[in-house]
RNA sequence: GGCACCGUAGCUCAGCUGGUUAGAGCGCAGGACUCAUAAGCCUGAGGUCACAGGAUCGUUCCCUGUCGGUGCUACCA
């Protein structure tokens, strides 16, 4: 019935902590990979972790440790915020990963037509280990700023990929939709970036420069530099070459990856498969950042907020809800505990939680818990589904808390409260109290299938709840109020 | 420097191909109610739609320029 769908997610480099970007990545995958499933569509979704390169090798000799070591200490972290994130990921791939490697190395074999040996010449610091541009050296007076010590001028082997080769093709993709680049300003960037050409890229470098990666068949003097390692796990994930499976999930369906990376995903990784005839993605999704307070995040302000510290204080759901309706999918948005602790109480706390409460708290009051008969409430999805198909989750939300307010609405415009004081003495009263609460446990029941996607363990409390003909006996609220980093409204107030 | 985009109520933003009183949410003020996490509901205040020209019967929405801001990209020295 449903069709075979993949989503796929950028690997970080594991040399450092996962922080609220890797979260993003892992959030919005996850949201739509469990609204193709919830519509039937069979999913495959892929997260994992970008382990070879000198920083990794560097960082494991400072420790005394192997790089296999090193890395094998540093994957987990990432697994472990996916998870605490709620992604519902199937495959996870480390690019140390046997089966990945030799992938990599048939990648390369495919690849030969296309790949050519050249001398690259530039500055080189041999403390950064790392090739500057001629502005960058003057820029420093020749001299590496982190090293005191003066540029060399180097000249080494790689091999190249001729990506320039697939201009036409990639361009031709773009520009059609054939694989649609989401926004469209970023598809304008791109589009902008080869209108003279695809640039041919570097795939290797020399074994003496950069030791911990793949090794490059037949030639054991270079490695395989990050890019072709890298970009090349979408595939190997799902069994490329040798397992035939891949083919029933390739071309991905989205390919979410953050703005900052969206030239290689759009245009080297776009080669590398034209390069193997391999199809090209269908979607690439480059959302933005998260600015704390207005201000980017960095390291050296302190202003990081550990995805962590939100989902222990106030649970995953309140953390995607936030993340998904507050931040703009394709824009760069902004958190603050001022506004995230507003949105959870008012929204989360007040109209959700209070709304399940009260109409859970007036079935157990008057009807002893049990649910009337009511037909199905009929909803327009259109615009939610839209919404969601478009990667405008923020608009997706705000569509399903129009309906939490008509509820609202709709609960003080009848005021059961008010016929349920006739219920004893009169069964047209008694009939018609049971029909409005059970349309408005039916209407619960319709938010609870919108907020899948985004929040679903939210989804099956509420589904609990009014699923069955009866209202279980405790119910507890569903986000209580909770005010960390601001005042409690319900303070005493100073004028 | 080039390309793209933005500047609309205190804040965050909607406003499709130009057409009578410019919208939402939050925040703020007031009101009626009581089923509910003192939640929700109703009403209200608040905008020269950056600025200046132009085209049009008519523009927040088209064109030009100015100022301010953002993204991508290039580069001189």
């Amino acid at each position: 019935m449903g069709k075979n769908l993949y989503v796929t997610t950028a690997i970080p480099y594991v040399n450092g902590a996962p922080h609220i970007g890797h979260a993003m990545d892992y959030l919005l995958a996850d949201i739509w990979a469990r609204y193709q499933v919830q519509n039937g569509h069979k999913v495959r979704f892929q997260i994992g972790t970008d382990e070879h390169g000198n920083k990794n090798a560097m960082k494991a000799a400072e420790q005394g440790v192997s790089p296999q070591e090193f890395v094998d200490k540093m994957y987990l972290p990432f697994k472990e915020m996916a998870e605490k994130v709620g992604s519902g990921y199937t495959d996870f791939i480390r690019t140390t990963d046997p089966h990945h490697r030799g992938a990599v190395q048939y990648i390369w074999q495919q690849l030969k037509p296309h790949i050519y040996k050249n001398t690259y010449e530039g500055w080189y610091c041999t403390g950064c280990e790392q090739f500057y541009t001629d502005k960058e050296v003057q820029m420093t007076n020749g001299i590496c700023p982190n090293h005191q010590k003066p540029y060399e001028h180097l000249s080494e082997e790689n091999y190249y990929l001729r990506a320039s080769d697939f201009t036409d093709k990639i361009r031709e993709a773009i520009e059609t939709n054939k694989m649609r680049i989401i926004p469209e300003f970023r598809k304008k960037e791109v589009l902008e970036l080869i209108k003279d050409g695809v640039k041919d890229v570097s795939i290797s470098r020399p074994r003496k420069s950069l030791s911990w990666g793949v090794a490059v068949p037949d030639d054991p003097e270079q490695v395989m530099y990050v890019w072709l390692d890298a970009l090349s796990n979408y595939l190997t994930v799902i069994g490329y070459p040798d397992h035939e499976e891949w083919r029933e999930y390739w071309p991905a369906d989205v390919q979410v990856v953050g703005k900052d990376i969206l030239r290689f995903h759009a245009i080297i990784w776009p080669a590398i498969l034209l390069g193997i005839g391999v199809s090209l993605p269908k979607r690439i999704l480059a959302h933005g950042f998260v600015n704390i307070g207005g201000s980017k995040i960095s390291k050296s302000l302190g202003n990081g907020i550990d995805p962590h510290e939100i989902i222990d204080q106030y649970g995953v759901d309140a953390f995607r809800y936030y993340f998904a309706r507050h931040i703009p999918t394709t824009d760069d948005g902004d958190f603050t505990w001022e506004k995230f602790e507003l949105a959870y109480n008012n929204e989360l706390g007040n109209d959700l939680g209070n709304l399940v409460q009260r109409v859970a708290a007036m079935i157990t009051r008057y009807q002893a818990g049990v649910i009337g008969d009511s037909p199905q409430a009929e909803h327009d999805m259109g615009p939610y589904r839209e919404a969601i198909e478009q990667f405008r989750f923020n608009d997706a939300l705000n569509v399903t808390w129009n309906t939490v307010r008509s509820l609202n609405q709709y609960l003080d415009q009848v005021k059961p409260w008010e016929i349920a004081k006739e219920r004893d003495t009169n069964t047209e009263a008694a009939q018609h109290l049971s029909d409005v609460l059970a349309h408005a446990a039916s209407t619960l029941l319709q938010v609870a299938d919108l907020l899948t996607p985004f929040m679903p363990t939210t989804a099956t409390s509420i589904r609990t709840l009014f699923e069955t003909s009866v209202v279980p006996a405790d119910v507890k609220p569903l986000f209580p109020k909770i005010y960390l980093h601001t005042p409690d409204p319900k303070a005493p107030k100073t004028t």
